[in-house]
Parts: structure tokens; sequence; C-alpha cells
DNA sequence: ACCTGAACACCGTTCAAGT
DNA sequence: ACCTGAACACCGTTCAAGT
């Protein structure tokens, strides 16, 4: 099974989503077709599979940071979950895309809900443990820097932009999310 | 043609790309498949065709937020590019769902290249000519608020978070944007 | 000239036959 | 029990035949 996903992510490198056939994966995975509808029961449950396993990998990561920076400075968490996710999406930039397309094609929204859930949990209790800060409705704020932070990413990813644009923007998606942080005191 | 876009349109609200099929287009269009073939080299072609006509129409109306906001203050300037950006996307968010799906599988990244361009040459000149602010990098500022604003408008899409979430999402975002502008004056 | 839609190639999926 | 891969249905694309 896992030698199966791994097969997906390579003939999906090699020719995108249109050349992801069931025979081509059944070939490179050393298994006959018939052997891997045992394992799932269409092409689309394969893909499904293929991005359940990858936004759990992700999830488990960002709990991670968010573990290790509990109590921390409210600044230095935001830097932390910044770069949490930025290098967890441009690490491996090829697979990062190939799977940004290959998810577009399902009816994925259980997948993004539950992934969405499960890390707004983690990045909650972060923030409500940050040493230096209090915050009105640390639901909503959470919300806010998750949707800003993981959108921004994105939005950076599909541009291409060359590294040194990318660095800065990085940067100033810092800068951002600080400065909001701290207009929140204020209001 | 347009009729072809039209049928396209309905097709892909009915049964998502799954049910994308030349022969239902051109059903539902009135023209044989053959016709199609001639206005349209393959379904790839059609589908890539659709997306620009969409980021074309979307593109023409952030050019005109950004002229009609020319000279204003900074802080309407962002106020009224976060409410053409999200009305835009949210008034037919079926269509704009079927077209984020439909444009994933195409290697698109002229498409949004050149719609990137377009949009940000038109917001950084609106930035420009703000009546109270002067940036030390005005194409960085706009990167940020351009890769900000559009990124977090599609998180807030792909949630698919309740009004209410969204409405206080889409406040906080332009409270960010805020901040971010009033805390480069202090550095 | 232009349109049509049957025909062809290819891919997802199944299931009779083999071990 | 489990695996195999030929066979079937369906879809993208073409092009001979029709107007």
């Amino acid at each position: 099974m896992d030698a199966i996903f791994e097969a997906t992510i390579q003939v999906l490198l090699k020719g995108g989503m249109q050349g992801l056939t069931t025979t081509r994966v059944a070939e490179r995975a050393g298994v006959s077709v018939g052997t891997m509808y045992q394992y799932f029961p269409n092409k689309q449950a394969l893909v499904y599979g293929l991005n359940e396993r990858y936004l759990d990998k992700l999830a488990a990561r960002i709990e991670a940071t968010c573990e290790a920076q509990s109590g921390a400075p409210l600044a230095q968490m935001i830097d932390a979950l910044i770069d949490t996710y930025w290098k967890a999406k441009t690490e491996r930039a090829d697979v990062t895309r190939a799977l940004y397309r290959s998810v577009a094609e399902l009816d994925n929204a259980a997948l993004v809900h539950d992934f969405a859930a499960r890390v707004d949990r983690a990045t909650e209790a972060m923030l409500a443990s940050a040493s230096d800060a209090v915050f009105a409705d640390v639901t909503r704020t959470n919300l806010t820097l998750a949707a800003v932070i993981y959108g921004t990413v994105r939005n950076a990813f599909e541009r291409g932009l060359s590294s040194q644009d990318a660095e800065a923007l990085r940067a100033e998606l810092g800068q951002m999310c600080h400065a909001y942080v701290a207009a929140l005191g204020r209001d």
C-alpha cells in the first residue's frame, strides 16, 4: 500500500494528472491492476488516500511546532508557524504542486475540513499559551492568522516567485502578522 | 463559442470535472463534437479558454476598482481591493469552485502569471497614487498585499466558512492589512 | 466549405480463470 | 484465499461521408 502511494507520486511527477493511469501506477508499484483495486476501490480513492496521508503528515508537523512553542512569546510563535508551513510546502515543491493539482479533482471538502479543524486546534492552543499576550477572541485571531498564513503561502507558491521574491514575501508576511497582533492590543 | 463556454459551465456545475465530457458539452451547446473540435483542438484547450475568459473578466474588475480609487487614502484603497476580489469570488461561489477545480488540472503557470502581472500592475499604480502614504518599496508592499489578500480569500473559500465567520475573517483581513501599512511608516 | 457522428484508441474497472 | 490480466464500457479525438 505504501508502495502504491510511492508509485502514484512518481507517476504524478512524471506525467501529471494527465498521465496518471491505473495501469501505470500498478506497473510501477509492481502489482497487477486487479490487486490495486483490492486496496483502492477506484482511482479517486487512490488519489484521496494519497492526499490524506500527506495532510496527516503535515498536520503532525504543525502540531509538533505548536507543542514546541507552548508558552513562548507571541512573535516567536508566529515566526515558527510560518516557518514550518513554508518549509513543508517548499522543500519538495514538485510534490506539493502535484498534490495541489490532484486533490482539486476530488470532492475534498471533508479532507480540507478535517485538516483545518485539527491544525486550528493546535495553533489556537499555542496562541492561548503565549507568555506575552492575551486575546479578546483567540478563536477569531487564530482563524485569521491561519487563513492568512496558509493562503499566502499557497498564493506565493502558485505565482512561482523567484527565491529572492519568495524570501522577501515571507519576511513581509511575518511583519504583517506581527503588526496585526500588536494592533489588536491597542483596540 | 460563447455558447460552448456557457455549456461547459453548466456541465461542470452539474457533474464536476468527473462529468465533463466532450459529448455532453457539445450536446448542451447544440453542436456536434466535430464542430467543437474546430473551435478547441482538445478538451484541455476548452477548459483553458474558459479559465482565461474568467480571469480576464476578473482582472478587468480589479483594474476598474484601481482606477476608481486613484488618489484616494490608502486605507480606503485596501478596503476597496478586498471588497472587489471577495465579491467576485463569492457572488457565484459554485462557479468559482468549479473553475478552481478545472484549472488545477491544466498546466496553468502562464495563465496565473499573466493574470498576476496584469493585476499587480493595476494595484501598484493605485498604491503609488495614495494621497496619504509614500512607500519605501512600493513593488514589495504591493506584492505582499496582493499575495495576502488573494491567498486569504481563497483559503477562506476552501474552508467553506459560515457567512458570519467569513464576514469576520474579511474584517480581520482588512485590519491586518491596515496594521501592516501603518507599521511600514514606523520602521 | 462546413458539419456530422460512427469508428478508433485508450483508460477505468470487472471477473472468470489460474495458483 | 488471493492474484492476474483479458475483456468490457466509456470517453477523447479523428476523418470519411454527407450537405
